[in-house]
RNA sequence: GGGAUCUUAGCUCAGCUGGGAGAGCAUCUGCCUUACAAGCAGAGGGUCAUAGGUUCGAGCCCUAUAGGUCCCACCA
């Protein structure tokens, strides 16, 4: 007897040896190697502020997949590691905490802001890839990454200076969106479209009539959603096509309370279709209204403070909330009778997706990205295939994007981030970019130089990823071998912020594409279908689905069961399920190791028997059919095939058919040959199921073979001609579909299964004959038979039989005292009813030109043999019905 | 307003380029058969949202409709 394992599979203490194991061994790691293709993904770097969630484990599980098996297929894989600094969404959390005590940020003054950011860094930064090592995330820890190290700020400079000399990052005054909780502009990516209850007020503005008089009598109405934006209002806009107002363009209204003129002016942004077809007009806070007075010279009147009070322009309602202004405004307006009437209104409010604040378009000073030439590249990239977007469908949506891109802001007024490397010179004000402080201003030559106090926009490090990551802006080896990479995965949530740009990025920079293709996942929502969010507590934990049911089942459950780019539901009786297979595995490995013998088994081929050559035949399938869906990223597709071969053929079937051989210690040679074949098909099984199950798969490897070796660096199985046993195969179906009618009429007669039967096999077919004849041992096992007589007449068979019809072959079996003739006639009918309905189907096909005509020729032979393999059938049926009428 | 996507067994979902509907869970029946009760053997259950169309043939392709989800968009 072999080697002894736990009767159930218990990850818990397996999962951190082997990945220590990995480690030390250095498996992991990747080196320039020109002897080898390389094969790279870069990962989407978690940011330092998060811990794993169940969006993370997909994503990085998918990564892994891919890696291991590149890694397996022979390729010099790397899978590059590292975390992101996260600007906003770090410092805030940072703000967070330091309320708690007290401070605030102005408290501790740039510097000591950022000595708490480096602590916090220094302690929350380690902590995802601890849980990322949890999943079995094979990455190069030896290359991990920060974007905010040494190399990505270098390579941010560079960018920035770059980019700046060529006019593509310039400084100006334009709107912005900016969240007044967090004190800072945001990118039109960052800003969420919420559908909110509202209100809509109808407002009139008296005329003013020639003689400069404000008119009592005319009026032109609109209606506003924030009304408080009247303060900044210098125009009333009207479409120019549109009749009503034609003699009003030109003519100037009075904005009352703050009694300012404002021209009418003629817009063809307005629409004439909507409400009373006239638009107030308010340039410095509505991204509209700001083009609009672009086109018309209006003057722009900021109303606002950064905190969203009204400043000093809000004549008396300086030092309001916005709301509050609103709310005194609309009350004056109708103290004054300006006020038409309020509507219930609901529409669109841009929020901050952070903190979920109501932006405020205003006008600042920004740097920004000019994005006309620089999309450019990374549209043509995915339209012409050079990029290639799993699924297609996100290609529209990255369109979409691209088409109407503006120009990306790319300040922060935060401190946590890189610092933006412009430099001002107090004296003559002089701009000055360059990636160091100049010691002195290039025209008036003081040494008076201010950094700017903005930093930049998180995105803008890790739109540089995929080749900062590799040394750039050095040309480093590993930059030149191992980019472009081959593969992003990533939630489509973030096409715009990252994908994009870092194919741009890539494109500018690298003169190259980032990776040739992009595979997008979905998200991972709760049973009911919601997202998975903080404030509903219904986020799952995926290190306490590790901690109960392992990182396998984890891996398993996530990446099955769902089309690419689709959200999935998690459910706990799916991982349960997959803990199930697991424990599957682990236990036909403990079959196996157990009968194996000590001194072990000859290398050499033994001499195969057909059902040996039947598993050996439909791993050979198994081997093709997972290497191409893989290859085709077909991860879940691939997997189900190996979980339906292990769980159905291997264990079900072959482990079934070969015991009988197992207990058999007369017949050494086909004991060999089972025992070589169990042990040579579970070895590459669990080779095309360790991408997805890396533990359990290494942990029985290595118990099976040498605790030195290791799965994970063992090579890929590969179809082989010489193991496809056509005939074998279709040999030991026809076997099984006997088992199974057997085993069907004997529950349907509820035989105990303890009762034994003698079963004749009666065929004129002589490779049926031959096949019975040979898996006579097994066939017996399966069917519950204590003898099996294989025959060309029906002799010695008695009347009071059960039979069981298959293509070429009638199964009797003798159960005198319990057949019942009248059901078992019954039984007999429904069969030839069934098979009745199959031939009247085949007949219909075979009997249509058309379809003789159209249809390919394998079809038709197919339908074909169908219809013999029925004709016969049908023909035994009607016999044994005849025989026991009579 | 534009677009995407979904609607398949009681539940959650697969179903790759069109060629006789699948899985997991749940339900029912019988089994502790010396790898596994986290198991084995068997069973029931679907007019593949609706209506048209293309095709020899449609869950799959096209059109429309209904309902759900999501993304984008500058109608104040």
């Amino acid at each position: 007897m072999g080697k002894e394992l736990a009767k159930t599979y218990d990850p818990k203490g397996i999962e951190d040896r082997l990945y220590q194991k990995w480690m030390d061994k250095k498996y992991f790691h990747a080196e320039v190697d020109h002897s080898k293709t390389p094969f790279t993904i870069v990962i989407p770097p978690p940011n330092i502020t998060g811990q794993l969630h169940m969006g993370h484990a997909l994503d990085e599980t998918m990564q892994d997949i891919l890696i291991r098996f590149k890694r397996m297929q022979g390729y010099q894989a790397l899978w590059q590691p590292g975390t992101d600094h996260a600007s906003i969404a770090t410092e805030v959390k940072i703000i967070e905490k330091m309320k708690e005590e007290g401070i605030t940020k102005e408290d501790l003054g740039r510097e000591g802001f950022l000595e708490r950011a480096w602590d916090w860094k220094r302690e929350y930064g380690g902590r995802i890839v601890n849980q990322l090592k949890k999943l079995g995330s094979s990455c190069d820890w030896d290359r991990e990454r920060f974007t905010m190290d040494e190399g990505c700020n270098k390579a941010v400079t560079e960018v920035f200076c770059k980019m700046h000399e060529k006019g593509w990052i310039y400084k100006g005054s334009r709107i912005i969106n900016w969240c007044p909780v967090c004190n800072t502009s945001i990118s039109d990516a960052e800003v969420e479209y919420q559908e909110q209850a509202g209100h809509f007020w109808h407002i009139k503005y008296p005329l003013i009539e020639e003689d400069g008089r404000v008119s009592a009598t005319e009026f032109i109405e609109f209606a506003t959603t924030r009304p408080e934006t009247m303060l900044g209002d210098t125009a009333v806009a009207v479409n120019p096509e549109d009749d009503r107002y034609k003699d009003l363009i030109g003519k100037k209204l009075m904005l009352p309370i703050v009694n300012r003129e404002l021209p009418v002016v003629a817009d063809s942004y307005v629409d004439m279709e909507f409400g009373t077809g006239v638009v107030k007009i308010t340039p410095a806070h509505d991204p509209n209204d700001f083009e609009v007075g672009k086109r018309h010279n209006l003057p722009e009147v900021n109303i606002m403070n950064d905190d969203a009070t009204i400043n000093e322009n809000g004549g008396k309602f300086c030092g309001m909330d916005r709301y509050e202004a609103r709310a005194a405004i609309v009350k004056e307006l109708d103290e004054m009778g300006l006020l038409v009437k309020i509507e219930d209104y609901s529409h669109n409010v841009g929020t901050h997706d952070r903190c979920k604040t109501t932006i405020e378009p205003m006008i600042k000073q920004q740097w920004f990205v000019k994005m006309e030439e620089l999309i450019k590249p990374a549209v043509e990239a995915v339209k012409h295939g050079e990029i290639q977007l799993i699924p297609k469908r996100m290609e529209k949506i990255y369109f979409n994007w691209t088409d109407n891109i503006r120009d990306w802001c790319i300040s922060r007024q935060l401190w946590w981030g890189h610092r933006i490397p412009a430099y001002y010179c107090s004296q003559c004000g002089e701009v000055t970019v360059a990636p160091h402080r100049p010691d002195q201003c290039p025209k008036c030559g003081c040494g008076h130089l201010e950094q700017d106090p903005d930093t930049l926009d998180t995105w803008f490090s890790s739109a540089l990823w995929p080749f900062s990551t590799l040394g750039w802006p050095e040309q480093t080896e590993d930059l030149k071998y191992f980019y472009p990479t081959d593969v992003l995965v990533t939630g489509y949530d973030i096409i715009f912020f990252w994908v994009i740009r870092m194919i741009f990025s890539g494109y500018e920079q690298m003169g190259e594409k980032p990776f040739k293709t992009v595979l997008f996942h979905g998200l991972v929502r709760d049973s009911l279908g919601r997202k998975m969010s903080k404030s509903l507590g219904n986020g799952i934990d995926p290190l306490e689905i590790i901690d109960k049911y392992g990182a396998d089942a984890l891996r398993l459950t996530l990446i099955t069961g769902n089309a690419p780019g689709n959200d999935m539901r998690f459910y706990y009786e799916r991982v349960e399920a997959n803990r199930n297979f697991a424990n599957k595995i682990w236990n036909a490995s403990r079959f196996i190791m157990m009968n194996m013998p000590e001194e072990g088994l000859a290398v050499s081929e033994p001499a195969l028997e057909p059902a040996d050559q039947w598993i050996l035949s439909k791993l050979n399938t198994l081997t093709k059919d997972v290497t191409d869906h893989m290859e085709s990223f077909e991860l879940g597709i691939a997997v189900q095939k190996v979980y339906d071969f292990i769980w159905d053929e291997f264990c079900d079937w072959y482990i079934e058919m070969v015991k009988p051989r197992l207990y058999n210690s007369d017949d050494k040679e086909s004991q060999d040959a089972a025992l070589w074949t169990l042990r040579t098909v579970l070895i590459d099984a669990l080779k095309l199921l360790h991408p997805y199950m890396p533990f359990i798969t290494e942990e029985i490897f290595c118990t099976l073979q040498s605790e030195e070796e290791s799965i994970m660096v063992s090579q890929w199985p590969e179809y082989q001609e010489n193991r496809d046993f056509a005939k074998e195969e279709r040999d030991i179906e026809i076997i099984k579909e006997a088992v199974r009618g057997i085993r069907n009429v004997r529950t349907e007669m509820n035989v105990a299964p303890s009762k034994k039967a003698k079963v004749f096999v009666v065929s004129e077919n002589q490779d049926i004959i031959s096949a019975f004849t040979d898996g006579k041992l097994f066939f017996a096992a399966l069917a519950y038979a204590s003898e099996v007589a294989v025959q060309k007449e029906k002799e010695g068979i008695g009347e009071d039989a059960v039979s069981v019809v298959i293509a070429n072959a009638t199964l009797y079996i003798p159960f005198a005292e319990l057949v019942d003739i009248h059901q078992e006639m019954e039984r007999l009918q429904k069969e030839e009813k069934r098979l009745a309905g199959e031939l009247s189907r085949v007949n219909g096909m075979l009997s249509n030109e058309k379809f003789l005509s159209k249809a390919p020729e394998a079809k038709i032979a197919e339908e074909r043999a169908k219809l013999q393999k029925y004709t016969q059938m049908m023909e035994q049926v009607k016999e044994r019905l005849a025989q026991l009428q009579k």
